[in-house]
Formats: C-alpha cells, structure tokens, sequence
RNA sequence: GGCGGGGUAGCUCAGCUGGUUAGAGCAGCGGAAUCAUAAUCCGCGUGUCGGGGGUUCGAUUCCCUCCCCCGCUACCA
C-alpha cells in the first residue's frame, strides 16, 4: 500500500534561538509520522538538525568569547537534548557546520552556476546597522533630522555591495506549472493559495551571497563573498540524502524527500525558492510542504519580551512526555494555531488518556488478572456484538494510515477514540461482572474481545505515546518483534500469562491550594 | 489597497458538488451501574447556521451586497 521508502525533515532550527514549543511541536508531528510509517513498513528516513550559520550566530559567538564554530556546538547541544528528551527517533541529525554540507552546498551552487542561473551585481538599498536589516523605499520614513528612518527606529543608510544573485525572477511561469502539476505539493490548502498568489505577484531575483561577514559557506571560487543563508540551510535537506553524490544508494533510495514539515513562518522559503533552486539545479524538487500554525501561551500570544515562552522539558517535567506528545497534536486540528493552556492540557490528560483509554485497559486487563487467572481468556464463538467491535479496531489501521498520509494527525486519534468509546459502551453492555457468576465462558470471550481491541489500538498509536503503549502491550505480553503492523492480525491468544497490570496514563491530580 | 481563508450550540470544531426533525467532542443538568485510575454508561440542545437581498418547489450549502475576524503581500532567520 505505502511506499516502499519515506524521506521526511523538520527544519534545521537556528542554533541562536533556545529550544522551544514550536521546535517540539514541528519535530513531534515528524516524529509520528517516522514512526507510523516504519511500523507500516516502510524503509524511512527523518532528519532534523540545526542551522549554524549566520551573521548572528557569528556576534553570539564573539559576544560569548568564543569561537564561532565551538559556539555552536555548544548551542547545537541544546536541540539534541531535546530530540532526546521527546523521544524523537530521527535517523540522522545534521548541522550546516558540517564538512559534508558545505561539501554540499557549494556543489549545489555550482551546478546553478554553471547553468547560468547566478549572476554577480551588486545589491542595493537602505540598510539599518542596528536592526542588520535592508528596508524599502516604502518602508521608511524621514525623521527630524531629515535622515531616513525605518519603522523600527533604526536609523537607515544607502548601502552597496556586491552580491551574486539567483535568476528567481525566470522561475515564477515554471513554479506555477509545478504548483498546478503537483497538487499536493503544498498544505494546507489554503497556504498553498498564499504561496501562489505570492508567485504571481511576480518574482524578483534574489541576493544569494553576502560580503558583510564571514561565519557561512564560502562561494566556490569567490571566498569574499558568503552564501545566502536561505541557500546554505535548506541544501540541508539534500546533503543528508547524501548529495552531492548522485550515485550514492541513500540518495537515490531518499531523494526527493517526501515531505518537509515547517511552520507556517518559513513556507515561502521552502514552497518558493527551494523547489526553484533545486530545479534550477537540475534536481528533483521535494514532493510536500506542510506549513503548520503556532501555538498560543493560556491565550496569549507568545514571544521573549512576554517572558511566556513555552519550555517543553517544562511540560514534560509537569505532566509527563507521552501526555504532552497526545495533547499537541490531538488538541487542535493540525495546520491551525492553537492554545496551549493547564486547564486543556489536564483536560485531554485525565479525560481521554486516564479515563477513556487508560481505564479502558485498566478494567479489563484487572478483571483477567482477578478472574481469568492472570492469562489471556480462551474466546469462545463471537456474537455479533464481539464481531461489530472487532470489526471497528480492523478497520482502524487503513483509516490512520490514510489520515497520517495528509498529516491530518487529530483525525487520526480521533478515530481512535471513537473505538476507545465503544469498546467502553461494549463493556457496560455486556457487564463481564455480571457474567462472572452467570457464565464464566462468556466473561471469558467479552474480556478477551476488549483486551484483543485494546492491543490493537495501542499497536496503531504507538507512534503518538511510544513509551506509554509499550508499557500497555508488555502487560499484554505482546511480545517486542510483534508490534510492527505486520503483527496487528496476530490476535492474542488464549492462556498466553499476563503481567500484573498497572495503571499506565496517570491522572493529573492539581496540587492543594497552599 | 490586492489576493486568500473564515464567521454554525457556552467552548473547540464537522457539515463534498443545495433536499428527511443542522451534527460531534467537551462543559452543564438528570439518571444507571459498580469490573475499573470516583473511571464508565444512558438521557436532555426551540442554535435568527454573521446581516440583508436574490435564484429555487426547497439554501447553512449557489449568486449579489454589507459587517466583522485572520493570513499573505519577499531577501532577520
């Protein structure tokens, strides 16, 4: 059904910025992603990694008494704890400090030179030192002293400077067929009208190269000049596929990468010059692009000078990792902003892990343990009642894999949900309690019918709480090499010994007012 | 200004090409049950489907118009 192989990238996040809820959040939907498709068998590959260069990570540095480059793998450190911390299971981790990226990178450059496609001009415009930022003309205004001035006060002045650029501008007729051809390319959809209406407004070429300072990759052939940093970061995603090496089996086994995930803030970049360079290159550009929205702070919207700042080692610490993982993604429908706040959080947490799910598992596995003595339950015939229940986990596999398949990531465990309520409905129907004393046989088939659906919803969420449903498919014995979805048609088998249950999604208690 | 998206129950949202009493989850109210993490299950919504006009036998769903919200409108990433 899927393909046979699934190359898929976050962002490589700029090692000045401390790592926050929207580093987590991009990263976690790959991770999902990475770990559903592996399970479904796929052969995949995900990447993320950090972004190094630049003319403020060069200040940082110096700002810090230190090298550039030991800088950076200082600060480089900081996302790697945090892959760690949210039990990211990317396959390589790359950072543009690298030999094999620059490698890269000016490999990528000199095929766009040697097409013709980079031409050296000089670039022009008002230039604020203070914000290291160009304006335009429309931007600024006079101040009191009749100097120019930008909107954010800074004062501007007319700079020139030498500079390649990228004949973008030749891209925009190619772009919109490539849009119009690959229908897909860019989600959500109405990101993808933005991105168009944004082509169409008509493309300039684009300054590719900078004199002003040092800490990038140097030009081949000009080592004045230092490459656009848009250019340097995304090549990130080719190089780890192992380009410049056409011949090498990861890169054409991974190349095109199927899917870059970015927040909505860095779309253009990856929907608009990375496919123009690439096929300006003479490569194949990506197959998606899925710009994501942001997360509020209880309401508000968050940024340093509001000190509300989400840490997600924050989150875990509070209410544990896989119930932060389940919240972001299954709080908002994934491509909208959304809130982050307590009270949703202890909602999702002791609402649809502790109770609905988690007591799910709870309930039934403690009434085998007590009564089935602690083995799996032999089944009997199946009613139609057993049959419809199971038919409805079945039929779950095929409907997250095509819900994962357009990062519709809530859907996916919303669908979930719907057979965690009517495994519990099918409970409190058949009140296996009751048949404790009236027909011993029959509880037996009831519990094994809800422990057989419980494993098969923890085999397909595994990828959204790994470390939770490992736990859960331990107490149901469910052996390490049988939760790929291969296994899921491996039902459990009567007298198989179980563990002694225990609960595996706490609720949130909140702490007594002081 | 231009382009795009949206305004549906207290909250978050589903409602593809127009057609039975407009839905879900959560919250709220009432009840049942007691296996279970006091978890679960059942019942209860007269919502001007943003306002107005139009097309139609019939519009939340099409057209026009008005109001409001949000995003994009390039070189800090």
């Amino acid at each position: 059904m899927a393909e046979r192989r699934y190359y898929l990238t976050t962002p490589i996040y700029y090692v000045n910025d401390a790592p926050h809820i929207g580093h987590a959040y991009t990263t976690l939907a790959c991770d999902v992603l990475a770990r559903f498709k592996r399970l479904d068998g796929c052969d995949v590959m995900f990447l993320t990694g950090t972004d190094e260069h630049g003319q403020k990570v060069e200040k940082s540095a110096i700002a810090a008494g230190m090298t550039p480059q030991a800088f950076t793998d200082k600060v480089s450190q900081n996302f790697r704890d945090l892959a760690r911390a949210m039990n990211y299971s990317n396959d390589d981790f790359i950072r543009t400090t690298e030999p094999r990226h620059i490698r890269s990178c000016q490999a990528i450059w000199q095929r766009l030179a040697e097409r013709n496609e980079i031409y050296l001009d000089k670039y022009a415009g008002w230039y604020a030192v203070r914000d290291e930022a160009y304006y335009a003309e429309d931007e600024l205004t006079t101040g009191p002293n009749g100097k120019k001035i930008a909107p954010s006060g800074a004062e501007v002045e007319w700079v020139e400077e030498p500079s390649y650029f990228f004949r973008l501008g030749a891209w925009q007729e190619r772009l919109l067929a490539f849009y119009e051809a690959n229908r897909d390319f860019i989600a959500p959809e109405s990101r993808r009208n933005e991105v168009i209406s944004f082509v169409r407004g008509g493309l300039r070429d684009l300054s590719v190269s900078r004199t002003s300072f040092k800490w990038g990759v140097p030009v081949p052939g000009d080592p004045a000049h230092i490459m656009y940093v848009w250019l340097d970061a995304l090549t990130n995603y080719i190089t780890a596929s192992g380009f410049p090496d056409l011949e090498s089996a990861t890169y054409k086994r991974f190349w095109p990468a199927d899917l870059h995930m970015v927040g909505k803030d860095i779309l253009r970049f990856h929907a608009v010059y990375w496919p123009a360079f690439l096929m300006a290159a003479d490569l194949p550009p990506p197959r998606r692009v899925f710009a994501h929205g942001w997360w509020t702070n209880e309401g508000q919207k968050i940024s340093k000078s509001l000190g509300n700042i989400i840490d997600p080692l924050k989150l875990i610490e509070r209410y544990g990792l896989d119930p932060v993982r389940y919240f972001l993604l299954r709080e908002i429908p994934f491509g909208n902003d959304g809130d982050f706040s307590h009270r949703a959080m202890v909602h999702r947490m002791n609402g649809d892990l502790a109770n609905d799910f988690g007591n799910l598992a709870q309930r039934v596995l403690s009434m085998i343990a007590k009564n089935c003595g602690a083995r799996v339950p032999a089944p009997g015939a199946f009613t139609a009642a057993d049959a419809a229940l199971l038919d409805a986990a079945k039929g779950l596999h095929g409907r997250l894999a095509a819900e994962i398949d357009r990062q519709a990531f809530h859907i996916a465990l919303e669908a979930a949900w719907q057979v965690v309520g009517a495994a519990n409905r099918y409970v409190d129907e058949q009140a296996p309690w009751a048949l404790r004393k009236t027909d011993p046989a029959r509880m037996g088939t009831v519990l094994y019918v809800v422990a057989e659906v419980v494993r098969r919803i923890a085999m397909l969420i595994q990828p959204f709480m790994p470390e939770s449903c490992g736990k859960l498919l331990d107490q149901l014995a469910v052996a390490p090499d049988k939760r790929s979805f291969t296994s899921l048609e491996l039902a459990l088998s009567g007298g198989t010994a179980l563990p002694v249950p225990s609960g595996v999604f706490p609720r949130f208690v909140e702490a007594p007012a002081a």
